[in-house]
DNA sequence: CGGGATGCTGACAGAAGATGTCAGGTATGC
DNA sequence: GCATACCTGACATCTTCTGTCAGCATCCCG
């Protein structure tokens, strides 16, 4: 039980600022000479507390060492560590609280134990961020985050893009936050129906009284994962034939990522050209026009004959540009 | 040093297949008692084990709760767990030794603790893989892993892509492993300078006998940190001036995610048309081509002018397609 | 300067938790 | 039937943690 009070002592300097040891003894049903221990076990774990003697005086934590999100139990904060999310979940303010279940960990560990960490993180990293990708801002991330936690409806403003562009309001019931490639995503109730919502939308939200609405047996991971699953499907909903060059069948997989990898296999034999045949993914004509126009020179729509009308018009009123 | 003790009986179990109590009690140096209170523990903490009565009795895992990777002592392993790569770590076959870390914790914590640690688990997720991404086919990362692991050098047969396209030999000296937007990368010291390779790009792979020379003071983090940024900078060679359409401009950050989102707030003022003239950042006029050309009428290039030429000589070699 | 409030540490008795021994029982194969 | 294995409860013993006590230092205020 000493370790899981150290995290709770922990979080009550992080939330009150400075705590005599009295103070923090009666707080943890504890003798006033367990606190000192205690304090002595977070020091020797690399934990800057320090003490100040004299009336009002106490012990706090070194500036810096805060977190800005508040209300977590310690077994809550621990949790969140236990779910697999010490790096992203920074973004949430709760660096010092992930560095509190970590110590709870390296306190009860001898000291080969302590190399073994370190040796570890010098050759295993995980960058949760695309490639290419900004970061989003994401200004109401905290308020999201507590929204989903504290399991509140909302009220929120936010930019969408389907099937108009505008801002609309919604009222919602948050469900969970997901991180995928480094952009934040929250899934809510809208009618009883889980719905996605990218986080940098959001351009206003208030937390209202009302409690959120849990769909019964609504599973996070599993919704996300067959939505995932469903969006990218999406994007196939028709076929183009194309005759690509040697380059361009080449670039294809870096272009155009949706394709499956056995597209490429099924790719008719090159001619002597070594010109080949293939038959891609598309999700409609008008992404399919843009999509094929990247590849330049390298790309010759052959089907269906309603593409190959909109790529020769699409060329057309470019070219029309550069005479 | 119970918990330590329940990881060690786990890994033994993994490595070994079936052992009697009397054989497990012997290499842990315990009672047979304590073993099978052990066992009891691991049961009730969720991991599939079972006994058999009767000679060559024993107890074993339940079939696909076994490791591939083997060799990694008890605090190696929950030392991976404190990395925080729980999730990706499973792709190395380490699932149920981070289970048996996890195992740790949740032995220890009274029941309130498992009820916290689901009710996150429900509402924080992570999504490891990039959007679009079929996941690479890694046949030899488990021997990459292991030689970073035990810090051998090795041979390896990769295909590259710049400068030319070739399959190619390297003698390396592994350093780490990277895993982003659902990819993995070796970091990996050639000529004694760090070099990232694609895991998926190799074709075979050798260790050696020779132990890897590291770089002294080699951060990974920090080296894959400033790699990346480097990376991504390296794209922005050349500027483009381009005429955006009211459509063109509001699809300018999806489709180059490579540029800044300042780079629309810059833009001048709309003409009575609603264009607008932005300046982007580009690699090199070949990428720009390709990429300036995906906006098909919605985007005309204005400058420079080695620019406007080669977006002209490419659409009328597509016009030609189609005429 | 003294008093009160605070931090700080060592020593020791007692409490709490973990372990080993023992006893009794069941299951399996030869 | 015998040997080998799993299985559990009870209790003595060992190990670790906690509270009490004593002694000391630091700070502020009257």
């Amino acid at each position: 039980m000493r370790a899981s009070r150290l995290l709770s002592l922990l979080l009550l300097l992080q939330n009150r600022g400075r705590m005599s040891a009295p103070a923090l003894a009666a707080e943890l049903d504890v003798s006033v000479r367990t606190v000192y221990r205690d304090i002595n076990a977070l020091a020797a774990a690399g934990v800057p507390v320090y003490g100040e003697h004299g009336p009002l005086g106490g012990y706090q934590l070194l500036d810096g060492y805060r977190t800005r999100l508040t209300g977590l139990t310690p077994a809550e904060a621990e949790a969140l560590f236990l779910s697999g999310m010490p790096q992203p979940a920074a973004e949430l303010g709760l660096g010092a609280n992930l560095a509190a279940a970590e110590l709870k960990l390296t306190a009860a560990l001898p000291v080969s134990y302590r190399e073994a960490s370190g040796r570890i993180r010098e050759r295993f990293h995980l960058d949760a961020r695309g490639w290419f990708r900004e970061p989003d801002d994401v200004p109401h991330l905290l308020t999201v985050a507590d929204a989903v936690w504290r399991e509140r409806r909302v009220r929120i403003r936010y930019r969408r893009w389907e099937p108009t562009r505008e801002t609309v309001t919604r009222t919602l019931d948050p469900l969970g936050l997901v991180l995928k490639a480094g952009t934040w995503y929250l899934v809510a109730a809208r009618g009883g129906k889980p719905r996605t919502y990218r986080v940098a939308t959001i351009r206003s939200i208030e937390i209202l009284d009302d409690e959120a609405i849990r769909p019964p047996g609504f599973d996070l991971a599993a919704h996300w994962a067959s939505g995932v699953a469903e969006y990218e499907s999406r994007v196939s909903r028709t076929h183009a034939r194309v005759s690509l060059s040697p380059r361009g069948f080449a670039d294809l997989t870096d272009l155009l990522p949706t394709v499956p990898k056995r597209a490429g296999d099924d790719a008719a034999p090159p001619d002597a050209d070594g010109w080949r045949e293939v038959t891609l993914p598309m999700e409609s004509t008008g992404h399919a026009v843009g999509q094929l126009l990247r590849f330049g020179r390298d790309a010759r729509v052959l089907g269906p004959p309603e593409l190959v009308e909109a790529m020769a018009a699409e060329v057309a009123a470019v070219a029309d540009f550069y005479r």
